[in-house]
DNA sequence: TTGAAAGCGATACCAT
DNA sequence: ATGGTATCGCTTTCAA
């Protein structure tokens, strides 16, 4: 510690404020807030000067103190939680892109077990922030998502609370699972299974059940219908070390492609089964991983720029002063069929990389 | 629009302030302050009469004005980039729940393609952000860098620039190649093959001269060395099939993981190579995919829990009042030989899911 | 220990 | 179009 320095304080210089670039340039301190607030009545001239000395100074408005006045921090709070499933980090990635598109800064909140919930969520008002996207959130309660999204914008993805007026956004996920019970039946597949992920989520429930009433409604038999307990490549695995050792399914609908592609290692590699031949699979999301020519996983594609779309064309909605109502939305996917399902499919067969 | 209110203002019910939950207790309004704040004198009864009062009135302290005052935002900037590879978002999970642990809550700047890295950096400032975690960036200049950080603790994980007075934190890059580089040659192998991720990074430079002038130390041919481009399934991939062709190479170190299963999948399934017995294959990382049955991936671990506590440490000591210098530190990882460079591994071949 | 009052650095309303 | 000034909600001296 070399403290040669004199009495004055050693003040870590701090950045410059509106009220001392304007003491530089003469001018009012209201005149640098308007220059740089678009929309606001300041004349190009003195918007000029005060840029070029905002510049020279190296003065930038200090956002804390602006959300301050304004009530408006310009952040999203973005609640996360199965960041181990591929299909997550792509979506948020594009989605806080998006979001700071709209000027919105992401700020993240991991809900995971080993992270402590309650605080998390008193963290997300206490920051203040303006909107809430929260994202496949398993272990938030009901109660606890009224609170924390109370009083701001906010729209769930990929999930929906019965009896909670809240704006969402999801997969069309009855589309999704009765195409591909549709497909199984097309490819002349009779005796189906069903592996659930996560249980008691949305998407897990959603496309269970739509899976399965559709496989009753073509007249094919529902083999098995067993959960994983999470959306992971182990679980996949498991499962499907167990369903294909009964040798009676011939097809397998796994509730998100994490699952599907360990199951398909599993029937494949654990199993010895012949991919389609002996058993068709397909999963959901369209992963990248999915794409893989080891796997070419048959799959109903999330349509992830729409839903990115329409969420913040929502969020925007309640951001807007007025009133509005919560909505739901269940977008359009596309069932992309691989080989996973259907081995000889010429445009599969070309080169390793298409879709 | 039901404008049944008569005069008073529809006053969308603000948030209760300090100084109204004073009013309502009758006490003033610095004894709130004090009895949210750890470690300032306010008798413990007082405190047990605000925070029943907080309860009661459903009060929480605005960390807006909060941070106006102090001066101390609790936010940490991750500054983040290859979101793709599955390594990063594992990282930047547990990074943000260890940040959390310690109060700082984090907001994500994506720079990617797409963004606008200027507008990012200003952002990055403007919210004032204690601290500022760099991952893996590519695109960030040394000067931006510079600029973005000045003035705020700041860590670089996984990268480092020269003559850049930063701290930093990184897996022993030089010391994982060299493993490789051994490992190869204790196996027996002789011509090898090295593939390169995205170039110009760090991670990729270190472990690609690391590895070459170790493979020359111990007398073996380098046969090929290549740039894929970029850290991808693709890269790796394409790479492989270019490599494979010419059947003078007998083991390739992949830069990183996601690399080496996309070349994996192309020695393997595009070209037929029998893996490890006609190629041997490393990677580094130790992405989960690579403990898969199906890849069973010889790689070097990055110590992702060391570097998290690391980059944690050197936060708080430059966040204390003090002086401090930056320092650079390469943290040790552990190399794991699976499969697919010995083929015969009595421990793994017992179950699927082994290390 | 407690309370009063002066900031923190913007915004926004009001005159001019 | 510009400047003056109250205000946002909290922290932090300073007295009492």
């Amino acid at each position: 510690m070399d403290n040669t320095e004199p009495e004055q304080p050693i003040a870590r210089s701090r950045p410059i404020t509106a009220r001392e670039l304007a003491r530089r340039l003469g001018v009012s301190q209201s005149a640098i807030s308007r220059a740089f607030t678009p929309g606001t009545s300041i004349s190009p001239a003195m918007r000029q000067r005060i840029l070029r000395g905002a510049e020279e100074f190296d003065y930038h408005p200090n956002a804390i103190a602006s959300m301050l006045s304004t009530r408006r921090s310009n952040i999203a709070g973005i609640v996360v939680s199965e960041m181990q499933n591929p299909f997550y980090p792509t979506l948020i990635e594009k989605l806080s892109r998006e979001l700071q598109r709209e000027g919105l800064q992401s700020l993240m909140f991991n809900i995971t077990r080993g992270s402590n919930i309650e605080e998390q969520l008193v963290a997300l008002r206490k920051y203040n922030v303006d909107a809430v996207v929260v994202i496949s959130a398993t272990v938030l309660s009901g109660a606890s998502l009224r609170w924390a999204t109370e009083g701001r914008a906010a729209v769930l993805v990929n999930r929906t609370i019965p009896d909670l007026p809240l704006t969402s956004v999801s997969c069309d996920n009855v589309e999704g699972s009765r195409a591909i019970a549709d497909h199984f039946h097309a490819i002349g597949r009779r005796n189906v299974a069903f592996v659930g992920g996560l249980p008691h989520t949305t998407t897990n429930l959603e496309r269970q059940n739509a899976f399965i009433s559709r496989v009753a409604e073509l007249g094919m038999t529902l083999t098995h219908a067993v959960s994983g307990g999470e959306y992971s490549y182990e679980a996949g695995y498991r499962a499907a070390m167990e369903i294909g050792r009964s040798r009676n399914v011939d097809a397998v609908f796994f509730a998100n492609d994490i699952l599907a592609i360990g199951g398909f290692d599993a029937f494949r590699d654990g199993l010895g089964l012949r991919i389609p031949e002996d058993i068709a699979i397909a999963g959901f999301d369209d992963i990248a991983m999915s794409r893989w020519p080891r796997y070419s996983l048959t799959t109903f594609r999330q349509p992830v720029d729409a839903i990115i779309e329409k969420t913040i064309q929502l969020i925007n909605e309640q951001l807007a002063p007025g009133r509005y109502l919560p909505t739901q939305h269940a977008l359009s996917g596309d069932l992309l069929i691989r080989r996973s399902s259907v081995g000889d499919l010429a445009s599969e067969t070309i080169g390793p990389f298409r879709t």
